[in-house]
DNA sequence: ATTAGCACTCTATATACTTGAGTGCTAATA
DNA sequence: TATTAGCACTCAAGTATATAGAGTGCTAAT
């Protein structure tokens, strides 16, 4: 059996229609779709799709509505994507449009205006290449007996931490601590700031390493906090709007909440745009979802993902679009505000 | 008619036994409940009970369930709390038992520990009295064009943001900066650096006043954003495990995901424990939840408020301990990192 | 004041019946 | 050979009815 023009036509109407209605869609309906066949064609046609496995039939007595395999076919091969609106494309111009984006912040707000734009779950994330160093450490004084560490990286991320320290904080010590860690962390890789190099450096300290060790593990802790990335979820509720989810939603909101878990989702795999449907889902949770993930880079490096979370009966034509240009958005934003000061 | 101490033994098995339930009670299941009477005469005091608006009758051949009064007498005069197991205790002693708290974590980590031990969504905010300081103001050079802008409060909230400038980053800029800003905003309240005043020491700057805008401006906002507080919520799926919220777990979870209104919540009450139940919540969305909130405080002021939404058929009696030792365990903490570093 | 007894009410469940949407197949048609 | 009209068949969903049982409210007896 071939899957001829008009198979693959009604196979892209029957999901458009079923995208747009969530009910099943019926020969009768089809035939109104400037086919100029009868529905009784469309029926055998239907039964053709079928069999090939790229539709589906709730029971005997209801229209057809495509299987996974089906959304597969339609995505890869049938869809046009609907380019953005002018109107869509400015307003998510206006929401990056910021003055000193502030990199947490920017994926954060980007992680809601996708769950707004396109009523599903989102996701984002930073991915920290190799090639992310720490640009610059500054120990700050804050107490009688702590001080603030505050470590920049070269991809725009920033963090501060509290450390509780014995020592009596004299300008000279903080003086002595900025060049010492600038010294030796600044210019690596966060990636390579190890507990293993962090000893390493400490003994060259002698007598004072005991003394100065808190602030050695804090600065471990935030270069790894940085080196595992930024992590930010947004817009879980919008799931419960889709009536499919209706008995699932709990579990699925669960796992939304679940850091581990999502990493998995967003994944490792490289294209520009990258698609799972339903049961090509890995985690059981997700069987009944699909996913779109992009990474967004910073100049040439991948730096991080972003992805939407929703019924596999999701507009891909229009989701992908969108979730496209969030990506190059974002990108080019963080590009723009750092990668000139590396 | 009076509410003699069987009537009120009554009341009290009843918000008992639904709230372990979630059935209506039936007055033969009471008499099993150690009352040395008949099913009939306890129906003679549920029938007077209702008449006095502390129970309910979902339809005529159901049992009685407590009306939003009759939890409120129950929360009022006649529960007693459970008091915390040694485990219990132990466990949420282990959770805060880190390092060097950071409050934005400690909050955070909070509202999730305490989400699982009641399986309700929880609030978690910081709310800035007039006595909070800038303790510490720190310009760091991140770029070119960018500094990052550190500000300290007497409260331990620590927060830094990018601000990208005009000027040439010399050593001798950064430092008169870090004089100028400690000098004339440090010591003050969060509350008072106002647009205003940031306006008032920038045009003391002669000259140099517009330069130094956006640094003065990104002061602003950290103070801003420090004074307006922190604010987390977790657990809001634990809400869709209750089947009373069938119907209208979307919205709450939207609710949830409101902060303005969620502040509301909060609330300015002054009680050490603040309960609103189901109906007496003034917005809408609420009526079918009970809110407990406490404040706690870092010393002797009041410094932030956690509070727990769920059903209105929540477990007071294991609920109020657990919210009020969480809260003293946050403020205790938190004045030991902080206070006396003052 | 308490209680046994009993009629009454209302929900929940099961069963059967009806309707209509939609298919699958067959035989006729272009 | 591809298309189509016609029609029997299937099944979900809605409606009506009967039944069982939980629980109450009331009355009269204790």
């Amino acid at each position: 059996m071939k899957l001829d023009a008009r198979k693959l036509k009604i196979l892209t109407t029957i999901v458009e229609i079923y995208i747009d209605t969530g009910e099943p869609v019926s020969s009768k309906v089809l035939a109104q779709h400037n086919f100029r066949v009868s529905p009784a064609t469309i029926r055998n046609d239907m039964a053709a799709l079928f069999e090939m496995g790229y539709l589906e039939q709730p029971h005997t007595s209801a229209g057809r509505i495509p299987s996974h395999l089906g959304y597969r076919i339609y995505v890869d091969q049938l869809m046009h994507c609907k380019p953005l609106s002018e109107r869509e494309r400015s307003e998510i111009d206006a929401l990056f449009n910021v003055r000193d984006p502030d990199p947490d912040r920017l994926l954060e707000d980007a992680a809601q205006a996708l769950a707004d734009h396109t009523n599903c779950a989102t996701i984002s994330t930073t991915i920290t290449p190799k090639t992310v160093l720490v640009k610059h450490i500054e120990v700050v004084p804050a107490g009688a007996h702590t001080v603030v560490i505050l470590v920049i990286a070269t991809n725009g991320v920033i963090k501060n931490k509290v450390c509780r320290v014995d020592f009596n904080i004299s300008s000279e010590v903080i003086e002595f601590l900025n060049q010492f860690a600038n010294g030796r962390v600044s210019g690596k890789s966060v990636n390579d700031i190890s507990q293993w190099y962090i000893n390493s450096i400490a003994v060259t300290l002698g007598d004072y390493s005991q003394m100065f060790t808190p602030v050695l593990a804090t600065i471990y802790e935030l270069c790894r906090e940085i080196n595992d990335g930024q992590f930010y979820t947004s817009g879980s509720a919008n799931l419960l709007g889709y009536k499919e989810f209706g008995e699932i939603a709990r579990d699925l909101l669960l796992t939304m909440g679940n850091r581990d878990q999502l990493l998995g989702v967003i994944g490792s795999k490289n294209e520009s745009v990258f698609i799972t449907i339903g049961k090509e889902n890995a985690q059981s949770e997700l069987t009944d979802t699909s996913v779109v993930v992009t990474k967004y880079r910073i100049g040439a490096q991948n730096s991080g993902a972003i992805g939407v979370i929703g019924p596999v009966r999701m507009d891909y034509a229009k989701l992908i679009p969108h979730i496209e240009y969030f990506s190059q958005t974002l990108g080019k934003l963080l590009a723009e505000t750092f990668e000139q000061n590396l």
